[in-house]
DNA sequence: AATGAATGAGGATTCATTCAT
DNA sequence: TATGAATGAATCCTCATTCAT
């Protein structure tokens, strides 16, 4: 049985995966938090996982894995440039969870503390196309080849581009509430627009 | 005598701004890190401080209220807006440190620990226009009075992409070790370029 | 069938010498390293007995026993004092393992944890005749009837310095490698004759 | 100022005396009883020792040390072996808590446990003439010399000897409750006499 | 009878903060 | 004002023991 199907595993992801939703501060959750959210005792998380921060980056890294997944199998059944940049701007719009486990996942490797070491290690042992940035990768090769992006740009310029209005999307997502000067549909046709214009023959 | 001009605040200050250089990790930094390195008794700094959080916090405020004010002072004595936006990406090339400071300011106000929610607090209470983003508003508002930003596009919009312009650019420059596909130079001609292109006339 | 014939108990006594010969550390021995070293589930151990401490009191009780008796047998096969001592003396020479064992549960007795708590109270309980120093006052009382010792100094005198011997023979051979500035047989001899001069007529 | 002439150390000192004389296991021993018996809060023990086992061994080195002075002190003033070594065992006399300490002592370093690893390294790096078995040699040279101690023997040999009657003293002190088949005066003579018939001339 | 997953009490250690000097 | 020794609350993690299977 694979670590993810077990169900204390299970149960401890979902709790990390709720106080993310909860706009918990990672760093400062106690291991008893977590098990008593999950409604396990404290030492079972010591089974399963060896110190506090392997939970969380444990957990982060599961969501990521599952988010990368989707977007990249919902990805490979469109065919147009177009179509699947749209599938990946509204699938932020919809799991508000996932949403906040990756921009918590992008907030937290940025950081240096424990659960970004462990998350930095880890990402390197990913196989090289379930990463992020590869799925961002591969919208721009299709986009080049539909001959909607430039080639004459160098890939990790497209890629910062690319990748930039969706994070940008997804912290305008995360604050409308906020700023609303304009409608997230709105936000996001202009996102999509710059995008071309930016990048595009 | 205003706060910042006290010898042993000062020398906290330079103590948080030397750790940040040395990519320390800002929430599990110790009192003692901190007074170590400004020389300074554990004791003193809870003179002029009242917890950990409110060094830190008060330290990077301090640091991105130069910044912001140095910025300012610069772009008001350029005229036209490629100027301007040139002086703000040439101000990231110079400082290592301060512009590790601006990151971590970035990231740690992002976050939802102790150390953000004061920095957040006390954001709100700054003067508006000594605000990082008010900064890049005022860079908007030229852009747009000289013509070279279309005014069709609202100002959030306006302000986010020539933001998210410049968060790139601090990231990859952070990054060219790593990545370095192509030189900074280049990059940051090609952000240059792609902005006028995205929200140019 | 007894305790000590059943195949899981023997299997924990025999982790339990393995491990005294692998000079561990009894007190901080997990449940866990037991189990494991008999190669049984960790809770079978709890089948058995009631505490951690007690497998281990048991297994050294079981080890002291069987040398005791073995050593009692073989004793009263041998005619003189000098035989049996002689005996006794090349029984050390034998077998590391039983050597350690002894050597632990002496260390072991001497101590105020639970061990030594239980070991304490269940050597009370063992009929005289079966205990180390009936052993030793068995051998004197021979010796005195032989003539060898003199009858004139008290019993626990001629115990103490017959038992203070043999610790020093084992405590010797324990470090033969560290001190060797002679042979232990050399070192054996002069024990001997040394006792005989001591304690003989 | 030497770490044991602070007042904080010298209190946590004389706690674990304390406790050893209370026949305490010193294994099982808690932080907080430390402290507690020594009257200082928990974190000042840290401010001076870095774990637990690192306050027991220093304690126990700290009394052996103190004992060893003592004894060489008193020793150097006497000039016959016989002398000297009647010092040594009215020492076992006389203080209840020094006597006990120094079984522990003895009891501890022949143990595995983490304690008994500090005491070993740390004695290792004491100066050699400050060591207990030091302190028997120099008796036993003496004793040569003199003329009284056969010098036709190995030292090694002598040395445990003498050592063995001194460990048998201590013991059969630290039971006389239980054994008392014959007064403690009445024992030690015949240690004393046994001593010199053995390794005399 | 045998197991080992689950538990949670227990204890070592850390470190922000205080306060006497 | 400046200090740093003293503190103890807070929290991670271990591991003996239980109990459902």
């Amino acid at each position: 049985m694979r670590k993810e199907e077990n169900s204390k595993v299970q149960a401890l992801y979902r709790a990390v995966a709720t106080l993310i939703g909860e706009n918990a501060d990672l760093i400062a959750l106690k291991v008893s938090d977590l098990t008593e959210k999950a409604g396990i005792g404290k030492g079972t998380a010591y089974e399963y996982f060896s110190t506090k921060e392997d939970i969380i980056a444990s957990a982060i890294m599961f969501f990521t894995r599952s988010i990368v997944k989707k977007v990249r199998e919902e990805i490979a059944q469109r065919n147009s440039f177009q179509e699947k940049l749209e599938y990946v701007f509204s699938y932020v719009d919809q799991g508000q969870l996932e949403k906040s486990c990756f921009l918590k996942y992008l907030h937290i490797s940025m950081g240096q503390d424990k659960i970004a070491q462990l998350l930095q290690e880890r990402m390197c042992n990913e196989p090289e196309e379930e990463t992020p940035v590869h799925v961002i990768w591969e919208l721009v090769q299709c986009g080049k080849e539909e001959g909607v992006l430039s080639s004459q740009y160098p890939d990790s310029y497209l890629v910062s581009i690319v990748a930039s209005k969706i994070v940008v999307y997804l912290l305008y997502m995360g604050n409308v509430d906020k700023i609303n000067d304009m409608e997230q549909g709105e936000f996001k046709k202009l996102l999509f627009q710059g995008l071309l214009r930016e990048l595009g023959c």
